[in-house]
DNA sequence: ATAGGGTTAG
């Protein structure tokens, strides 16, 4: 295999002085080439990646490459933070680039048009990335296993099942056999479509077709239970695997502190939290963004923004993940010098913003009261090639509420809903605002005109109903809440009880607290 | 290639 592999290379050495001029030439020709890809932003960022160097840019495509030191072969390796908008005019570009590196006589290979379909899968779609196929057969190149399950692993991206699994039936057809990673993605596509019982099929297939699961097949697993609401199997499968001497890994730590978060496991996730540290691992930022927004969930402030000091001792805060949980938080608590000081601190560091960072910051503004600047920041995210999403519209419906514009609000609600984005948070703002200004009746009819419904749209009607003295209807809601299994607060709880036994109606309220238990 | 952020009641 290594001799195959320097004959190669020796092949493609140049035989006289003149030929390696010629050569040199080419080579420098192509990196103009590439410099012309990805030079107009010079963001700066480096990173150590595989086999080479990333570098990033604000604006453009990012590219890492590395040379075969002799040869003159080249791979494209890994395309990251693409701008969505420009992501097809720069993969065109690096095709464009590969055209010219064949006219060069630098050949590109399976590794290169794998790249390319990866870029294409991650920033334009699946089948962008699958046209690419064709262009690859006339180039002479023959798909293997990588480039199918790149294409399975966009198709799962798009959440298309269909499409995932006629690329593992072309794969089939063409004679390729599938390995570990065709499996494990179609298992995550399984559970990203919230069947566990047949992402579970496929993992019997794995064991059957004697095919050995590799670390990621399990941490599929343990995630793909976690986010179908079987934690305890999730922590069952973990420990089963460790009785059987399997060492975990930092990701597999990092799933399971995440749902136990999410699943107000707190106490169990604080557990987790020091197996983790006496293991020998080094929690990561991941983990240390996992145990902050627990912290900021439970109210424990002061806790949570010491790690987040932690985090930044140890270099790991240089992310605007960290940073948008900490303003949501201070924001949440109505912290406004340490907010504003926290959002100074994110602008100065100058990342490119995200759609949920700029949430982060619109969502200040509205809180600010500033709607204007909002819809300017709004402007700037779409200037940018941004597309807002159902976050975005939420923090506006909610912030036109918070200024009393409530016809502006119900427009923007409608809009929301044509546009096919899961409007429940904003309707609930709504039904909550409504509330406020004191249409009850209204609130109330907008309520019975629709299904979805959730323990916060309860919560808002049992309050202001209760605060308009009409306990009655409050306890009815309250009850409907609890039968149709959702969580209530205490505090509706208290105060439909206390209200119902102060209007002299002790029997309706001795009635309502044996329904409540 | 599997993990983290941004929206609502009190």
């Amino acid at each position: 295999m290594a001799r195959t592999h320097k004959r190669r290379l020796t092949a493609l050495m140049p035989r006289t002085v003149a030929a390696g001029r010629r050569m040199i030439w080419r080579q420098q020709k192509w990196k103009e080439k590439f410099a012309d890809l990805s030079s107009d932003g010079g963001g700066g960022r480096i990173k150590l990646r595989g086999r080479g160097l990333i570098f990033s840019g604000h604006h453009q495509l990012l590219f890492s490459f590395a040379y075969l030191s002799i040869s003159s072969n080249w791979f494209l390796e890994k395309t990251a933070f693409f701008e969505a908008p420009k992501a097809a005019k720069q993969l065109e570009k690096a095709e464009a680039a590969i055209i010219d590196g064949i006219r060069l006589g630098v050949l590109p290979d399976v590794v290169t048009y794998n790249t390319l379909i990866t870029g294409y899968c991650q920033f334009v779609g699946f089948d962008a990335g699958y046209s690419v196929i064709h262009r690859m057969k006339e180039a002479g190149i023959t798909p293997d296993v990588v480039t199918y399950n790149s294409l399975m692993a966009g198709a799962t991206r798009q959440h298309s099942l269909p499409h995932c699994l006629d690329m593992l039936e072309e794969m089939l057809n063409m004679g390729i056999i599938p390995d570990v990673w065709s499996y494990n993605t179609l298992m995550h596509c399984f559970f990203k479509l919230g069947k566990p019982d047949e992402a579970y099929r496929v993992f019997h297939d794995i064991l059957l077709k004697n095919i050995s699961p590799c670390q990621a097949t399990y941490n599929i697993m343990i995630n793909g239970f976690c986010k179908n609401g079987y934690i305890h199997n999730a922590l069952m499968l973990f420990r089963n695997l460790q009785r059987h001497g399997y060492i975990p890994e930092i990701v597999t730590y990092n799933i399971l502190l995440n749902s136990l978060c999410n699943s107000r496991m707190w106490k169990d996730m604080m557990r987790l939290f020091e197996e983790l540290r006496e293991s020998g691992h080094n929690p990561n930022a991941i983990t240390y963004t996992t145990i902050m927004k627990c912290c900021f969930r439970c109210k424990r402030f002061k806790e949570g923004l010491e790690i987040f000091m932690e985090m930044k001792r140890k270099g790991y805060a240089y992310d605007l993940f960290s940073y948008c949980t900490v303003v949501g938080a201070l924001l949440k608590s109505g912290r406004r010098q340490d907010t504003n000081n926290c959002i100074a601190h994110m602008i100065k560091i100058g990342y490119e913003l995200d759609m949920a960072s700029y949430n982060t910051l619109i969502n200040w503004h509205c809180k600010e009261g500033k709607l204007e600047t909002a819809y300017n920041l709004l402007n700037v995210a779409e200037e940018r090639g941004e597309d807002c999403d159902k976050y975005t519209h939420t923090i506006l419906i909610n912030g036109l509420c918070k200024a009393g514009d409530i016809d502006v609000a119900q427009r923007h609600l409608n809009h929301m809903k044509l546009m096919g984005f899961d409007s429940l948070v904003a309707f609930n703002c709504f039904i909550n605002a409504l509330c406020k200004v004191g249409h009850l009746d209204y609130a109330l009819q907008v309520f019975h005109s629709t299904d979805t419904k959730d323990s916060f749209t309860y919560s808002s009607l049992v309050h202001n109903l209760c605060k308009a003295k009409r306990y009655r209807l409050a306890a009815k809601l309250l009850l409907s809440c609890i039968r149709d299994g959702m969580r209530t607060l205490k505090a509706d709880q208290r105060a439909v009880l206390k209200g119902l036994s102060l209007t002299g109606s002790k029997w309706d309220a001795k009635k309502f607290k044996q329904k409540c238990e």
